[in-house]
DNA sequence: CATCGTATAGTTTTT
DNA sequence: CTATACGATG
């Protein structure tokens, strides 16, 4: 088991006498640290599996680390092992703890789109706000909920008008959440942290249960992830985080990377293990990765080595415009393809912003070069997935009336704004909810009969679906609920096409076998529908993506969304100021963060890595020349090899060379 | 209620 | 420039 590790890595992994900090670094092998040192505990230390867990940020993450704890624990002896996400651990804990938190079961959670909506809703008839501001206000609430702060406090705490307005929205927001029997994302942290720190022998209870902790991306946790970390490991100091300070990209997000420092504050027998050994990148990527990014500031000095050769020179390639720049890189790919250097799956084009994407994406479908774009507008952004999640949100909460009014007239039913005026005022007066306002309603006058019959018959159907849910198959009653309803129908009506609404149905269906799958696995035992439309929310599912990574095709992400991947050839869009490092950040003078999403991005490169800029670039219509970034020059210059600065004779050369390849092109095409 | 037109903004976003 | 969102109009 220890036998494939360094000794460094066997040192993290053995020591299990106190607190343990890993600084690993990019590339360095923390992941098999983590799935090594579980089963370690397990195999040999008879550490029953059902007391240790592992908290990562991403799904992504949680299930690949999952999956190799399984492979190197005999499967039986894995039972009860928590790994999950940070907001997953959150939600199991809110959910045991249900009954003294006040909530009721099958409570929804709010996204940020649905929270964006309500914060609006509420600043329009509180403030008589236009809602202009609402993105603002919401994250100004979430940085309050990632630092611990409760409405009460942000009241007492308020000391501009303007603070008192966000408190106060704050306050109604919440309470508004709780109405409606649902948490949003950050709750899923604070409520549990607040839970613990005020409940003593609740904390007890799940103190008993996790005995052993260990937190990878340690320096992406916020201060509510801190403290949940802090409570649940105790003075016991059962505890290791992975961590590495140099590749902290999510402060904007209200992560702490000091927190990797103040651990030492926290546990003064604290030991700490350094992974430099990088068993990604040629010497010469991490060369100028460490140039790079000794230009930050560091708490403790680290310096990437690898074994695997010198590699070839990094290029840095200038263009003059930003179409020449993709259009390079499009073509280069699609030759290197051709000459069977490499598979399009071996490449990744990295960029700082989603917009960049359109214009490399357009020049690989000009040369018919297959490519997966990550990011942009996701699944659960698409109209008709937000009602189908409504619906199933309404079904296991009747209380979610965000969820109510989003689909209590998709499709029509003839409720308009008038009959859901008269309700809301009903529901309001009596402190219910919509939905239970519904079926109450009409026992009294209030609104004209026909329009309450309607309402009630909204209410007795979905009644009835729900009963079918508990009943019979849960699977066949949702199945039921989208032909009753005749969304089919709905959708050929509102869509310019009727492809496209097939396929918009064909994506309700795939939802609908997401559903499914999540109830069939049945992992836990106790896999109902209402743990599997929360996990929806929480986006835990995603078994098609997995389908389309085994596919051949070029990755196209954000430098973000590249953390944590790694590619034979990497190509970095878009080296330029105001673009990498990026506009608003130099403004705010944060310039470490940038230099440590271009670290991120070059490290990711496992065998050549090339940049590319264009000295002249089209922005909102009017054309600016733009200068080459600052981290260029932060780069070994040795190590470079540029293209369309001077040096006439190689570029030439290179030219002919790419005239050739055109040339090799047009003949594998006809 | 739907569609068209104009106004407006335009980093990153694991959950 | 272009996508989106909201408002006015039929």
């Amino acid at each position: 088991m220890l036998s494939k590790l360094n000794p460094r890595q066997k040192e993290a992994v053995k020591y299990i006498s106190g607190p343990l900090l890993v600084l690993a670094g990019a590339g360095s092998g923390k992941t098999s640290v983590i799935t090594t040192k579980i089963a370690y505990l397990v195999n040999t230390c008879g550490i029953s599996a059902k007391h240790i867990a592992a908290v990562t940020f991403t799904n992504k993450a949680a299930r690949e680390m999952k999956e190799r704890v399984t492979n190197l624990i005999k499967g039986k002896n894995a039972r009860g092992l928590i790994v999950s996400t940070f907001h997953n651990l959150g939600l199991n804990i809110i959910r045991k703890e249900r009954t003294i938190l006040g909530f009721k079961p099958g409570f929804s959670i709010f996204d940020q789109q649905d929270a964006l909506a309500l914060i609006k809703d509420l600043m329009l008839k509180d403030l008589g706000d236009d809602g202009g501001l609402a993105e603002q206000f919401q994250n100004i609430i979430s940085n309050l909920k990632n630092d611990l702060v409760t409405p009460e406090d942000a009241i007492a705490q308020a000391a501009s008008p303007q603070e008192i307005t966000v408190a106060q929205i704050y306050s109604r927001y919440q309470r508004t959440l709780k109405a409606y029997n649902a948490v949003d994302f950050d709750d899923l942290i604070m409520i549990p942290a607040l839970l613990f720190q005020n409940h003593p022998s609740i904390l007890e209870k799940w103190q008993s249960r996790v005995r052993y902790l260990l937190v990878d991306e340690y320096q992406d946790t916020n201060t509510s992830q801190y403290l949940l970390v802090k409570l649940l490991v105790g003075i016991r100091g059962a505890l290791t985080v992975v961590g590495d300070d140099d590749q902290s990209i999510y402060s904007w997000r209200g992560a702490r990377p000091e927190n990797l420092d103040e651990l030492s504050k926290d546990y003064p027998s604290l030991k700490v293990v350094k992974l430099e050994q990088n068993y990604r990148s040629a010497g010469r990527i991490l060369k100028a990765a460490n140039q790079l990014i000794a230009n930050n500031p560091h708490a403790i000095e680290k310096k990437l080595w690898s074994e695997l050769g010198y590699g070839d020179p990094i290029r840095v390639i200038k263009t003059r415009s930003e179409d020449a720049e993709a259009e390079r890189i499009a073509t280069e790919i699609l030759t290197k393809h051709l000459h069977k250097k490499a598979e399009y799956r071996d490449f990744a084009v990295l960029y700082r912003g989603n917009h960049q994407a359109k214009l490399i994406e357009l020049k690989l479908q000009a040369h018919q070069v297959p490519y997966k774009l990550s990011g942009g507008t996701s699944f659960f952004a698409r109209n008709e997935i937000k009602d189908a999640m409504a619906y199933l949100r309404l079904l296991i909460n009747p209380d979610d009336d965000n969820a109510f009014l989003r689909i209590i007239n998709v499709p029509r039913r003839e409720i308009g704004p008038s009959t859901l005026e008269g309700l809301g005022t009903y529901a309001t007066e009596r402190n219910v909810s919509l939905y239970s306002a519904c079926s109450e309603m009409g026992l009294e006058q209030g609104l004209a009969s026909p329009k309450v019959e309607k309402l009630r018959r909204f209410t007795h159907w979905l009644d009835k679906i729900s009963e079918n849910c508990e009943r019979n198959d849960p699977i066949d009653a949702i199945k039921e609920l989208f032909n009753d309803i005749d969304y089919e129908a709905w959708l050929h009506q509102h869509c310019s096409s009727p492809q496209i609404a097939e396929k918009r149905m064909a994506n309700i269906w795939f939802l609908v076998d997401s559903l499914k799958q999540s109830i069939d696995k049945d992992e836990d035992g106790e896999t109902g529908i209402k743990e599997a439309v929360t996990k929806l929310i929480l986006r835990d599912l995603m078994e098609r993506q997995e389908e389309e990574d085994e596919s051949d095709k070029v990755q196209l992400m954000t430098l973000h969304a590249a953390k944590g991947l790694e590619f034979p050839h990497v190509y970095i869009m878009g080296m330029e100021e105001e673009f990498l490092p990026h506009r608003s950040s130099i403004e705010e003078g944060n310039i470490e963060e940038e230099r440590r999403l271009a670290y991120v991005g070059i490290t990711r490169a496992k065998q050549t890595l090339a940049f590319t800029l264009a000295s002249k670039r089209k922005q909102f219509g009017e054309v600016h020349s733009s200068a080459p970034s600052r981290f260029l020059d932060e780069l070994p210059d040795e190590d470079l090899e540029w293209e369309g600065r001077g040096d006439e004779s190689k570029e030439v050369k290179q030219a002919r060379g790419r005239e050739a390849l055109a040339g090799l092109k047009n003949l594998l095409d006809s």
